[in-house]
DNA sequence: ATTACTAATTCACGAGTAA
DNA sequence: TTTACTCGTGAATTAGTAA
């Protein structure tokens, strides 16, 4: 048995059971109620749900006074293959770069970043403190998903000053054209925006309009 | 949107859809009825699923009247990590080669082997004529599943002479101590059995007790 | 627009049991 | 022993709305 199963992903859990027991193509001899016992269900709904397995055209079902067989059928080979597919471009090697287009800044940014709570969290936590003021970088939303899903986020706490708030920030390492940088995004944010902020510990003097390469 | 979406699958897949469209740590701006539209569901069934899944701890959700905002929380990726690691071993390279023993053979299999219609087919499927007598190998049953698993499976049609009815046979094209075999299985054997029959071009005449390797 | 509550309905599950 | 039926119960889903 392994570990947690948890309610609700039975069904794909069952399937994933028969395929790990069975192979994509060998056999499982088992019966309902060894099956039952080993998946946390009883041998009636396992009984059940291998019919309906069976009737979807998942798996092919032999069953006698002495137990049941199962094979995974074609659609079912296809449905785990297709999962797994879907997975390996989360979990698997992916776009390790992106492009992105220089946009003018808003000046906002540079009073954000001078603020030394943020500065202090950015060279303990990023490795360097941040040239105060952000690149602004117009980026694919779709392609940037991708991208930052393989970066782990590090978190930059908020704090309150006695004139105002700052946010707590997600921020990820990435480097800029090569050179060491940060995105970072507010957590507050609620919307994904064709916008991103990148820091860096130096003035970067990019010219608005230049297409650079985010990578990790 | 990406093919079928089975029913029973869909707790899965809801999981599934979540981290495709916001990535591992990157968050998921929508609504529950786009969510709804998109996914196949009503959007009051989506409103509690993702209650649910916070619940559980498999998402951070926020929502708002102006729409929810979801983001993959620790034990969703470890769900989801977990089942990718498993189906890994399913489609992933696996093990290429198990180790066999020989055993006496049982005199029926060359009757078996020497009819034609057997004949004929192994020629076209196989690409060889099978040496009319199989070699018996003794398997660890788990390790075979494995090695099998790997393997495409070649349909041997069954067919009928006047005298009696021969079943159909699923054989694997293997490499037999690195020479060209293939294993047969009778398809309607029930039980999987810790023992093998594999076929080859020729007599391969190896002593019984021998161990031998076989191989993709 | 939204989210999410409540009520009605449908569906899934487990217990008992026949074959 | 099996598998798998029927049936009662409870959970899941949808429809209708409130906020």
């Amino acid at each position: 048995m392994h570990g947690m199963r948890s309610p609700g992903m039975k069904d794909f859990d069952l399937l994933l059971f028969i395929a790990k027991k069975s192979g994509l193509y060998g056999k499982l001899e088992s019966s309902t109620i060894r099956i039952s016992r080993e998946f946390g269900m009883t041998q009636q709904s396992i009984s059940r749900k291998l019919s309906e397995l069976k009737d979807k055209g998942m798996i092919k079902r032999y069953s006698s006074p002495s137990g049941v067989s199962v094979v995974l059928d074609r659609k079912g080979r296809e449905f785990l293959q297709d999962r797994y597919r879907q997975m390996s471009s989360l979990f698997g090697r992916k776009s390790t770069a992106i492009k992105g287009k220089v946009i003018r800044g808003m000046g906002e940014s540079r009073y954000y970043m001078n603020q030394k709570k943020y500065q202090d969290q950015f060279r303990k936590k990023l490795g360097f403190r941040a040239y105060p003021g952000t690149v602004n970088v117009t980026i694919d939303k779709d392609e940037a998903a991708g991208f930052m899903s393989a970066l782990e986020p590090v978190h930059i706490a908020g704090f309150t000053t006695e004139e105002r708030s700052f946010g707590a920030i997600k921020a990820y390492k990435i480097r800029f054209n090569s050179r060491q940088a940060a995105i970072i995004v507010p957590e507050r944010t609620r919307y994904s925006r064709d916008v991103i902020e990148v820091i860096a510990p130096v003035n970067m003097r990019i010219t608005p309009g230049t297409t650079v390469r985010l990578s990790i």
